[in-house]
DNA sequence: CCGCCGTTTCGTACAGCGTATTGATTTTCC
DNA sequence: GGAAAATCAATACGCTGTACGAAACGGCGG
């Protein structure tokens, strides 16, 4: 830690120096588990550091420049975007398979969406998940191109609907607002705005509880229900346009 | 500018003194500049108040936090995501109409990806791109909240779209990066990953041309045709399962 | 005209950041 | 054992956002 330098005789401390040796995995762990905690914005090389317990130089000898953490960082986490097991036989199913778990990681790790759209990813977790999305749909006898394009509009949608959701899910958190907080801070702001008559389709939907943004996220998954609507609305599209069904 | 304080007597340098004087609007444009040319990591308070040939702290009269500034920049941008003039009388016309402009206002400042997953956006042109969706679907007899489960179904997509559009015409440039550059960095890589047979899908497509990473946006917007397919093939899965068709 | 006062501008300072450099230490290998 | 390589630590530089207090300004009543 650096503050404790003097705990314990020397000879303690000894034994426990050379401690789990720095290695890259640990950094990386290490500098996901401060993500999850605190937020991308908090992964600084000094914190990693003294999470293990170590100096901020002594990363530099596994990781040549912070970008590269971030990037190991995304591929790891991508990791959890791959389907374990077999994919289910039907296209359809397969393919909602890969994007539910897609979903599912940005879920368990928010920061993602911050790296996503910041660093180019092409990981070896993220080559597997493109993998996995042709063999999803292996069993369709159309030209490879029209199964990227189909899994990039699958990959977009997906993509678009969790940066939604993860957004409204941390907001609380990144402005430390409670639910009144807000409430109190926006009310004013979104009356002047009904009553400017400038939003007549919008304020009749403002007035009774903020749409969409409840954070519930409790028994009722209405989140997930919506996922699930827009992804099945985007293979109907697929699946007709293609004379697939 | 700062660097050229010295420059002429004091007398003349005096007239040129409080100069157009800061204003929110000259800070926030001055901000957009900057993150047009150099992308958003450039704006910082201090860049910006150089471009202003004002001083860091001066800012802070105008602004409270720099979060605010990067809230006023993106509503600032979203601006250009509103369709101007009459929108179709056709729903999906309209809500395309919209899409389009909402990918068109992204392309131009592509740093709003980066600021569309980290920062809420509840800005006064946040709010009328909602109430323009729902404006779109007007002629639509359903229920309110379907049609902002439509809206949000084709926003997701179009935001998917679009940020990974941005990231792969962004990657050459934030990486400053040649093509033959990329290539050679990249080449040996992918034929380690081809060649350790893990993917027996994606291989045959990494071989010739990398898929889809064409930086060719010229007279071929191919980029365009994928996004209106992608939009084609969401609309059509909505209409048909609302039976609108 | 002067002097006052609220607003705006600025200089300075602090803690934190990524990381280049250098030097000390430890581990590995012959 | 001793040389070579890997690892770690300390210091330092330039950058960041911004708190604080002093300065300069514009509009005002006298």
């Amino acid at each position: 830690m650096g503050s404790e330098r003097t705990q314990g005789p020397v000879w303690a401390r000894e034994a426990a120096r050379r401690r789990t040796t720095l290695t890259r995995e640990a950094i990386v762990a290490a500098a996901i588990k401060v993500a999850d905690a605190e937020g991308v914005d908090a992964v600084s090389i000094r914190r990693v550091a003294t999470e293990l317990g170590a100096r901020a130089m002594s990363l530099y000898t596994h990781i040549e420049r912070k970008e590269d953490l971030l990037d190991l960082m995304s591929d790891e986490a991508r990791a959890k975007t791959l389907v374990e097991g077999e994919l289910p036989g039907d296209w359809r199913e397969a393919i909602s398979a890969v994007a539910r778990c897609t979903r599912e990681a940005i879920r368990r790790h928010p920061w993602l969406v911050d790296l996503v759209s910041r660093r180019v990813n092409v990981g070896p977790n993220g080559l597997r998940h493109g993998e996995q999305s042709l063999a999803a749909l292996s069993p369709l006898r159309i030209a490879p191109e029209w199964k990227l394009r189909i899994i990039a509009a699958v990959d977009d949608y997906a993509l678009g609907f969790v940066i939604r959701e993860v957004m409204q899910r941390e907001t609380p958190r990144r402005y430390a607002w409670t639910e009144a907080e807000r409430d109190a801070l926006m009310r004013p702001y979104l009356r002047e705005l009904i009553d400017s008559g400038e939003f007549p389709h919008l304020a009749p939907l403002l007035t009774d509880g903020t749409p969409g943004a409840d954070g519930e996220n409790g028994a009722d998954d209405t989140a997930g229900d919506d996922f699930e609507r827009g992804l099945r609305w985007m293979l109907d599209g697929i699946a007709r346009d293609l004379l697939l069904d």
